[in-house]
DNA sequence: CCGACTTTGACAACCATTCTCAATTAGGGT
DNA sequence: ACCCTAATTGAGAATGGTTGTCAAAGTCGG
């Protein structure tokens, strides 16, 4: 399930367990704010050492996953497989990435959501999501 | 690179290796014509294996990705980050795929390509590429 | 301040994918 | 057909991101 997938959870909050504000969870949102492009779990980490607080590679993981979650950072997987994560806007959108430095930028198109919706009732199919990323090379590296 | 990243590559053929239908990889090849969703690498080494043709799993990897290069399958990641692959038409397409079984569609949608291009261009962007994915559930699974 | 429950961290375990390299095979002359 | 050379293969080791384990430390309600 990847952060672009709302849309259909209309559920208010399925008790949701509490999600402490620990050091290391600030720690990582944090960071988070310092970049607005997409990074992995393993950069992430690294950052967080070379700014002296030191939190473990797993809790990282953790925590990032528990973020995505709860809707507060996005994900998605860069082209060699690895899980990217950054701060996002609460609002469904999808992202225009460049290949070469990775500056993202947020998209939005009703277009889009109603074509996939009206495809996917053509062909039957229900509980909809969709992931949409596009690449492309920004004017700053072109 | 995944393979609905066509429309950028107007180089004619790039002088490609010549490619050469070995054994193996007629088998592979005969393998994906078994089934019409995607499949895992390890699946398709497996069932390589049950069909008494067995190739080894380091070959299977190196064809699926150069019958991939070769726009002979499309790749995509399954959730949980595998590479998955799937016999595919030579047109772009997208896919709709069902969370539960693995039916797969293939979609068309040029509302889709044209409003790509245009966010992309409306940001400055070049050499677009595009991945688009709606997962829901099939009529049959509902 | 106490006890129950969470969270953390170091490290091991996993597992998909890639690398290595010697042995095999395919193709193009001759 | 027969070589020669380059491509291909296979078995296993190596890589690397991610998750699991579990004891120690932290947090919260009462």
């Amino acid at each position: 399930m990847t952060s672009t997938d709302r849309g259909h959870d209309a559920i208010p909050d399925p008790a949701r367990p509490p999600l402490r504000p620990t050091k290391q969870r600030l720690a990582v949102l944090d960071v988070l704010e310092s970049f607005d492009d997409f990074r992995s779990a393993q950069e992430i980490h690294e950052l967080l050492g070379d700014r002296g607080a030191g939190v473990g590679l797993a809790t990282v993981y953790r925590t990032l996953q528990l973020l995505a979650d709860h809707g507060e950072v996005d994900t998605m997987r860069s082209e060699d497989g690895e899980s990217i994560y950054r701060r996002c806007s609460d609002t469904h959108h999808h992202h225009l990435v460049c290949r070469s430095c990775g500056a993202t930028v947020e998209v939005e198109g009703p277009a889009v959501e109603r074509w996939t919706s009206a495809i996917a009732a053509e062909h039957g199919f229900s509980q909809i999501s969709h992931n949409l990323e596009i690449f492309g090379t920004c004017p700053r590296c072109a």
